[in-house]
Parts: structure tokens; sequence; C-alpha cells
DNA sequence: CGCCACTTTGAAACAGTTCAACGTCAGTGG
DNA sequence: CCACTGACGTTGAACTGTTTCAAAGTGGCG
């Protein structure tokens, strides 16, 4: 009804194909058939719960715009981030498959998002393989994304951890079109929100932050994030993009 | 030919259908199709590679025995392992869709595993849906584990994190049958393989190690690890196993 | 028997944390 | 329109978990 509804849904799938087109391209009848499993929009203010931890959704969330997160909480209250999501990505397409999910997810800007009814998803997967394909795909790239974040906690000081993030989500916004003039993207979040995603304090957050902006590898501000020197962030995060996997072949 | 491959065929498939099998149950056709997907067994020397990074193999690999790691290499010659492998897991099922692996995986003790050439397991995804759902379900599986390793990584402090390893890997072990005594499961591995795993120091795992034992927590010797004490050990490591989702339920 | 890979120990150094305070800005209400 | 509030960012100083370096101990194996 709404033609705010049409928009924002037709945002939504409209990334998510431009995603998932990036790998492998898709057919018309495909297109077709997430377009109509597309179910209500939905909006969440930022701060709010898309999901709990442990809860069963009967549908799956794509974001039509904003950003959310994959959380878990432990028991002295601190939080990790497990993951980010923007536009064109499903936040908890997992949950199709899972019986809990392991995790909630929560708005960290406004959000806006489009419901895919499980039973639409799992129709899809019955009668459309390789659009089945895709999106398991797409539950492997979050996989690949999880991997080069153990890598960088695991073995990288924090500069380099923050640097490869940075590179991370650059590429990520201009696979979905969100970078401007080539070298700026929205990256609307607290500090301490990325101190829950790198596993630091804030405090130490802000100080690496700062020697970034020092050293002229990026500026940060109001939300929008800008790439000064591609090169050298990318060496200093020793990001190699090829995790995600942006070649455009048969699957 | 080989009664021997028979043999270890069997095992890795068995195992497979029983890991699956907890989380739902697998129609005999489905058992027929995994069966006759399976290729040749292959086997690999401790400290092997089993596939390069950036290789785009042509099939997948299933364990029969033995343990198997992913891994990155970073530039300074450091690695960080990203999961473990047992019986029964498939260590690069994500090659599938991947045009390339992210990552390297080598023997982390001797290994034999079997093949699933890509062709076949694409032939399953065009006939089998739900067998299809279910090896994603795989995938997924692999994905939630990464999430916990996040968590504990970025989280948690040494002790908590290596109790929580083991914790993951006394529940994983059990649901193949690998577990002796209800308490015991080999874990094969040096300590520098677990350092990398953990994102520290071999130096500090010893020390570590030390602690979990002389808590009276865990015993680790000569490849098989001991649960001492289950309850403290899950508390310390705050390991919660609804995220290896075990339920049985229609997927 | 000697080698090599692995484990263990000690001491110094350091990256990142914690605690505590202060700064800044936008929103709110009086 | 200004004072107040609360969330977020910034700074300094002390502290700590973990690393690094260096050396010695252990055990299986050719």
């Amino acid at each position: 009804m709404d033609r705010q509804q049409d928009y924002w849904l037709a945002t939504g799938v409209e990334a998510l194909l431009k995603r998932l087109d990036w790998r492998d391209h898709l057919a018309q009848e495909e297109r077709e058939a997430l377009r109509a499993a597309a179910g209500p929009v939905r909006y969440f203010a930022a701060g709010q719960p898309m999901a709990g931890q442990h809860a069963s959704p009967k549908s799956s969330l794509l974001l039509a715009s904003g950003m959310a997160a994959r959380h878990n909480m432990l028991e002295m209250g601190e939080q990790q981030i497990t993951a980010f999501h923007i536009l064109g990505d499903f936040v908890d397409l997992h949950s199709l498959l899972l019986s809990r999910l392991d995790h909630g997810v929560s708005a960290v800007t406004d959000v806006v998002a489009v419901e895919f009814p499980h039973d639409k998803l799992l129709e899809i997967t019955e009668r459309l393989p390789h659009l089945t394909r895709m999106l398991w795909l797409s539950t492997i790239m979050d996989g690949a994304i999880h991997r080069q974040w153990l890598v960088a906690m695991g073995r990288m000081p924090a500069l380099s951890h923050m640097a490869h993030l940075f590179c991370e989500h650059f590429v990520r916004a201009r696979v979905v079109g969100l970078v401007q003039n080539d070298d700026s993207f929205p990256f609307d979040i607290t500090q301490s929100a990325l101190a829950d995603a790198l596993g630091l304090s804030t405090v130490h957050v802000n100080r690496v932050v700062q020697e970034l902006r020092r050293r002229h590898l990026l500026e940060w501000e109001k939300g929008v994030a800008t790439i000064l020197d591609w090169k050298t962030l990318q060496r200093v995060g020793q990001f190699d993009d090829t995790y995600l996997d942006l070649e455009r072949q048969q699957r």
C-alpha cells in the first residue's frame, strides 16, 4: 500500500541483487522469486533490538537502510559484536536453518529492514537450486568475514585490526553503491560499538582512531568515514580483499 | 578396490550422517546420495597441507580420521588458525561455492579424508533440497563456531578462552562418538598449534594449560584430553552449547 | 646415543586496560 | 535563550595480562 514501503522494499532487494550479482549472474526468474519472497518492511530506532539472543525468528531481515550488528553478551555485562551489516545484507539468514539464534541483533543506527518469511525462503530452496546456492553463498561470505576478524583479532595489533575493519567496510559499501567520491562511506557507529567489535576498550579505540587520523590514513566524523590513503591503510591492515570473493563466475 | 579404502569411506560418511542426524532426520534416499557422492580416500601426514590458501579445489574433503586446521598466514610469518576439524567434519565444504579458498587447510595429525567431488555435490543441490539445506546447515554451524571464537577472543581472558575451546571440542567429539568414558577425547595437537588458534604465544598457552591442570579441570597428555570437572570448566569458559544447535527438528 | 621437536621456566618489556576526570555537543525544559 | 542533562569523545597515570627473549628440560625416534 505505502509508497514509502515500496521504496524501501525495492531499495533493499535491489541492493541484495546487486551484491549477489557481483558473484554470479541471476536469472530473471530468480530475481522475481526474491522480490516475491520479500515481506513487510520494518523500522527500528538506533539501539533497538531486532532479534533477541536465543530467539527463533520466523523470518530473516534484509537491510534496506542503516547499520545493524550481531552481538553476544557475556556474564560481566561486556559484549562482543561479531558482525556489522549494511544495505543489502541479511542480518540473520542463517536463522532459516538454525533452531535458535546464538546471538542478538540490534540496530546500530536507525534501520529499515525487509522481512523474508522463512516459509517463502524455504519454498525457494525447494524450487530454485541456483538461487539457493547464491543464498547459501551469502552465509558463506559471512563466515569468510568472521574468519578474517579472527585473524585480525588473534594476530594483529589494534592499529592493524582497526585498519582492516575500515578496509572491509569500504569494499562492502562500494559493492552496494554506498561509497561517495570513491573514498567515503557511511559509518555511523559509536567508538564504544567499534570497541565491542574489535575486542578493545573504548579508551584504546579512541587512541587508535586518533593514530589513524594522525597518519592521514582516514577521516571519520559525523558518521562518515573517508579513506585518505587506501594503499597504506590496506598495508597496515594487511587487507587482501580476495576473501570477499568478488569474482563473477558460475556457482 | 581396497578394503582399507572402503573402511575409511564408510567411517567418514557414517560420522557425517550421525552429525547431521543430530539436527534433523535424513531420509534413506539422502543417505544413499551422500554415500554415492563420496569419491576417493586420501591420506595426509601430520603437518602436510591439504589445500593451499587461494586454491580452488574441485572437491571438498570430509575427515574420516585425525584432525585438520584452517589457517591464515600473516606477513610476519605468524599464523592464525580459524577452525579445527575432526571426524565427520567437512574441512572446506564452503569451497563448493567460493571461487577460491581464503585460507589454507593442513593436517594437524595424520589424517584420512574422503573426497566429495564438487560436481557430485552440485548435483545433490539440484536434486535434493532437504539434503542441500542440511549441507548448508553444516557451513552455518562453522559460522556459529567462528562467532563463539570471536567472542572468546575478543572478550575473554586466556584461561576462559582455552576452557571454552576444550568444552567445544568435548561436545563436538561426543556427537561423532569420539568420547571415551564420558570424559576424554582425542586432542592430539601441539601447544603451539593451540596458541595459533587462541591467538596467544606458545609460552602463555603453556602457562594457561598448567593452570587448568592445577585447578583440576582438565588433563591433557599424549594427545588425549580428559575433562575432570565439566561444570567448572564450562563456567570458566562461559560455555553454553546451545550455539551448537543440537536440537533435532525439521530444517 | 644424539638429535630434534616440543614443553617448561624465569625475567624484562610492552600493548592494552582500568580508573578517574574533563571536554564537547545536541537536545530539553524552564 | 540559557541552564541542565546525558551520551559520547578525549586525556593522563597506574596497572596487568600477555609477549618476548633466552635458556634449560623432556622424550621419542632414527
